[in-house]
RNA sequence: GGGUCCCUAGCUCAAUGGCAGAGCAACGGCCUUUUAAGCCGUGGGUUCUGGGUUCGAGUCCCAGGGGGCUCACCA
């Protein structure tokens, strides 16, 4: 079947679309090169900028490239600004600097708001102060074929925006910017975390047995081996595994997959941090985490305190700990501890009105608890401690409790940002947990996790006792660039396809 | 999935149920120091799609598509 595609057909252009194709033919016949390979580009335009030297009767000779974003054209004179990614700056074209007819015939009649130029001159300040360049030569480095968005306003539609990116990002600089602000945040994790003498490592992202979280997997198939493989829902059985290798501290730093609902804080796919640390507890991680997030925010934001939706969030350590157990009594006037099992917890809840599907398991009705009543509220970065154990099947018991595990998560701006516990690493223990787990599978849980047989046999070779973390970069991200939903901080955030006409989308 | 709001020119936005408009962008002019340049003129619409009500629908009703918010869901 073949398909035809149309999209330069002129009767389907709008007009601004015909106009460039139009341009672009009179580029060719002047036997212009609309699209060359090479570039006379000497400069980026930072560095060109740097090179204008106050006072010099001779200012250097650059040539730059850039995109065409502004002009204003003044009779036998213009004013332009291009843009290359490093910066922007004025170009100063005269009709009398210019090659004969290059100013009237391809100036001003091929070149379009948002090609791609390269041009060649002195640098120069004008009447007014702003530094340029004289423009004695210009080379045509791209020509665009769609009217750019507008110069003032950008594109504000957010499905535009988000759907592509490329549009976004072109228009409204400080989309760019705040995705460089993201590529900072990582960069300042990974410096922090090779300081301190962690391996940086790759672990399988198809994986044959998901585990590490309490997630619902997106499932493929490798054909030739007959496979099901499942998109990782978190790295920790393999960092583990590492740990037991004889590594004494790891981190990756990459992508997550969890088949559930998006919203402002979900993404299908996320990214996440998890390191693991040899001969430490989760009191140690906690102070590892507050250092290294204070690190990132310094580094960052010049601060350790950011203002995020118009309120300030100091990430200066020590941060606030409060057991999970108090701080849901406090918020709900519910002592979980004195309802131990499903049906007890259930009924107090409903007794003081709060809402939960009939055959909650206990565990899930601690955790609505928490996401309605301490979570919202938690706007300072603040360690919950001591989980019950029964949400917790990879973290190792409190020593004076049973019930309890070494667990911490930590909250700030109202949502989860990290989760971290002693590793459990007691085999038959953690062999337990999972049939216990999988009992929940069968009883309807379809997020318990399922056995792992082969970490089982790992951790039976020994893993020394281990403090591990996993932390959201997203939200992170949000909280430190002001952003309000995921979808701001993540370059292409999934969106539902749009319907085509043979209407093959799901509903 | 439920509730709710939104979808108008390339972009940003207007339009009591009564001729679908503006700014930017485009096109034709004027203009050799502007910086959202300015001035004169011109063209540009499947008002998301399909039905319905009405003398008349961008506007009201129904269905569908996409998006926002929200609830549910999501340690």
């Amino acid at each position: 079947m073949t398909e035809s595609y149309d999209l330069f057909n002129p009767e389907q252009l709008t007009d601004q679309e015909q106009s460039r194709l139009a341009k672009l033919a009179g580029l060719r016949a002047a036997g212009i090169d609309p699209y060359p390979a090479q570039t006379t580009r000497t400069h980026a335009i930072d560095a060109a900028r740097a090179l204008y030297s106050e006072g010099a009767d001779e200012q250097a000779t650059v040539s730059v490239a850039g995109r065409l974003k502004r002009i204003r054209v003044m009779g036998k004179a213009s004013f332009a600004d291009i843009d290359d990614g490093t910066g922007q700056i004025q170009l100063l074209v005269r009709r009398d600097f210019l090659p004969d007819g290059w100013y009237n015939e391809v100036w001003k009649k091929l070149i379009d708001l948002g090609d791609f130029i390269s041009v060649t001159g002195p640098l120069a300040v004008t009447k007014t102060g702003e530094l340029s360049i004289e423009v004695h030569a210009i080379q045509f480095l791209s020509k665009t074929l769609k009217p750019m968005p507008d110069k003032w306003h950008g594109v504000r539609d957010e499905e535009v925006r988000y759907r592509r990116r490329y549009i976004d990002l072109l228009a409204n600089e400080e989309v760019r910017e705040l995705f460089r602000t993201r590529a900072a945040i990582t960069r300042a994790l990974r410096e922090y975390l090779d300081n301190e003498g962690f391996l940086e490592v790759e672990t399988p992202i198809l994986q044959p047995i998901y585990g590490g979280a309490a997630a619902k997997p997106f499932v493929t198939h490798h054909n030739q081996l007959h496979q099901d493989l499942y998109l990782r829902i978190s790295f920790e059985l393999y960092l583990k595994r590492l740990i037991v290798g004889g590594f004494p501290a790891v981190y990756e730093i990459g992508r997550d997959f969890r088949n559930e609902g998006v919203s402002f804080k979900h993404n299908p796919e996320f990214t996440q941090l998890e390191f693991y640390e040899a001969y430490a507890d989760y009191a140690d991680v906690m102070r590892r985490t507050e250092q290294m997030v204070a690190y990132a925010a310094e580094k960052v934001t010049g601060s350790t305190t950011v203002t995020w939706q118009g309120k300030t969030i100091d990430f200066t350590p020590p941060w606030q700990r409060i057991p999970l157990r108090q701080a849901i009594l406090d918020a709900s006037d519910i002592d979980y501890a004195e309802f131990p099992d499903d049906e007890s917890l259930y009924n107090e809840m409903k007794r003081l009105g709060i809402d939960a599907k009939p055959g909650t398991p206990w565990g899930k009705l601690v955790d609505v608890l928490l996401s309605k009543f301490v979570e919202p509220n938690l706007l300072q970065p603040t360690f919950l401690t001591d989980y019950p154990k029964d949400v917790s099947p990879l973290a190792k018991s409190a020593p004076h409790d049973p019930l309890q595990v070494e667990r911490f998560e930590g909250f700030a701006a109202g949502m989860e940002l990290c989760n971290a516990f002693s590793e459990l690493n007691d085999p038959q223990d953690q062999l337990q947990r999972f049939v216990d787990e999988n009992y929940r599978a069968a009883h309807g849980d379809d997020e318990a996790h399922p056995v792992d047989v082969d970490y089982i046999e790992a951790l039976s070779y020994g893993m020394p006792p281990t403090g591990g973390f996993g932390m959201g970069i997203d939200r992170l991200t949000m909280l430190f660039t002001d952003r309000d939903t995921i979808r701001e901080v993540i370059l292409f955030p999934h969106l539902r396809s749009v319907k085509e006409d043979d209407g093959e989308t799901a509903a």
